[in-house]
DNA sequence: GGCTTGAGTTAGACAAAGTCCAATCTTTAG
DNA sequence: CTAAAGATTGGACTTTGTCTAACTCAAGCC
């Protein structure tokens, strides 16, 4: 999941979007760890050595790699969306004590019985979220 | 799924919760209707006839009811949270476009493959949630 | 090299959802 | 009925996220 600053900007290329260096530090923070990270800590791991990106910039650049396909949302706590750099289907694992998610692997959930739709209606996705505590 | 004054006392009594004035209008809202109402909704309609519940009385009551689990909170929409007065197992179908949530029987939908937990830890509850769209 | 142009970035104002607090009011036990 | 405990309130506050208008910057052209 780590990418060379080249493959980084080949990825932004091929999304359509322009490689801009705010971007590729987003890109960086995001790609080269998998974990699910709200705006907060991308603009704070984002700044971390030097402060050269505006949270503008990072609130945009989440909903433009979000629009394009590179990135999604977890909504599973209601302060804060989450991003996650995996956009395969996969559900969550979310632990409410300590506000960590994990992955499910898509193929490990099986469900079945998934209502009709309405007519001229499309699934877009189907999100597990399995909450788990202590005790 | 609608009760008489009396029957509403009872059920907040029975969960341990005095019945207020304020708390019954509350509970009267949520309780007529089977519908998935955020905060601000239920405010509205809680005043709808006489404005007599404060902004701060319906987030301290919707918590409260949560807590003691006379209502749930359906997470799905990063805007706000949603109040479920069904507290069954069961999940939702989401339309995005128009921010509509109905609900699919629990027994519905059929989940299998849940991965083991990590020791000591429970499942508090699994959310499907179905998101669609038109088209 | 300078100039133009359009896309991208930014600080800071703004908006909306929700929490907190100290003063006040209501409920309830006795 | 009374007093203590519990509930409600307006409004200040916090947090997450959006918006805007000014500014920056790189690319293409001369
Ligand atoms: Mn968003
Ligand atoms: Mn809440
Ligand atoms: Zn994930
Ligand atoms: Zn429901």
């Amino acid at each position: 999941m780590s990418y060379s600053r080249e493959a980084m900007v080949e990825l932004l290329r091929k999304h359509g979007i322009s490689p801009t260096h705010q971007r590729l530090e987003i890109a960086h923070v995001l790609f080269s760890r998998c974990e699910h990270l709200s705006a907060d800590r991308i603009l704070a791991l984002t700044n971390e050595r030097f402060a050269e990106t505006s949270k503008a910039t990072v609130y945009n650049t989440l909903n433009l790699f979000r629009d394009r396909g590179l990135i999604r949302e977890v909504i599973v706590d209601p302060k804060r969306v989450f991003y996650d750099p995996n956009t395969q289907p996969h559900h969550h694992l979310y632990n409410v004590d300590t506000g960590e998610i994990t992955d499910i692997a898509a193929d490990a959930l099986e469900i079945s019985g998934m209502p009709a739709l309405p007519p001229g209606m499309v699934t877009e996705g189907v999100d597990v979220i399995v909450r788990i505590r202590a005790l």
